[in-house]
DNA sequence: CAGACGAATGAACGCGCGTTCATATTTTCA
DNA sequence: TGAAAATATGAACGCGCGTTCATTCGTCTG
């Protein structure tokens, strides 16, 4: 069947979609990033707010904005000389949702006795 | 409320909380380890039959696997020279559907025009 | 016990990546 | 038009981390 597209296979991934899942889930991987989203799914915010919320530099913050928007978790609006980010869609959300509940449920640090 | 403990504050989560939800889903920052989840997700299987179905050495898979028991991802067992690996309970599996899912779903490589 | 097998461990290497510093781009206002 | 504000971009640095290579540990068998 398909060519070259993805497909599910025994219940295992191909090797493309296990690399976008990887690939997309490194956008949560880092705090800066899951900071920047989390304010995000708040409220649409601008650069200057997001800057003054989470404690990193402008110049941060617009590059690990661009990596989200290049994942396509982010998208930004121009409004005057100031850019309103938001989340793309409430897929987005749904994700962040769910890792947090996630988290915050996993039997974490077991480490082996 | 709690103090020092995470919580949870006008819809943004503690600096701890944040840097747990980036510590797990590191797990699923990268192909070798988002290829073995999905593996074990499947079924219980030792770290010999991993190694025969992704196409890691040994020693990698072995280093992975630790990365992922202590996150608390998956447990290993002990069975003669063998050690079978397990997710260690359905919230992973749930992390796991819901992270491929979202991957499927997702306006995907949306690069800003 | 020696040897083989399965898995874990440690050291070292290479690179990806998040940060910082400096500068450019875009927009607004006087 | 010139300056200032808001954001983006580029280069470079440092380090975390995934891999490999070599070795060790635990287990079974003869």
């Amino acid at each position: 069947m398909g060519h070259g597209t993805d497909a599910t296979v025994a219940g295992v991934l191909s090797k493309d979609a296990v690399d976008a899942v990887a690939r997309t889930m490194h956008a949560l991987s880092t705090p800066s990033r899951v900071h920047l989203l989390l304010r995000l799914r708040d409220e649409p915010r601008t650069v200057g707010e997001l800057v003054a919320d989470v404690g990193m530099e402008q110049s941060a913050v617009s590059h690990q904005l661009r990596v989200l928007r290049h994942l396509g978790l982010v998208v930004g609006e121009r409004h005057g000389r100031q850019i309103r980010y938001r989340l793309h869609d409430d897929h987005v959300a749904q994700l962040l949702d769910e890792a947090v509940f996630h988290v915050e449920h996993l039997t974490t640090g077991r480490v082996d006795g």
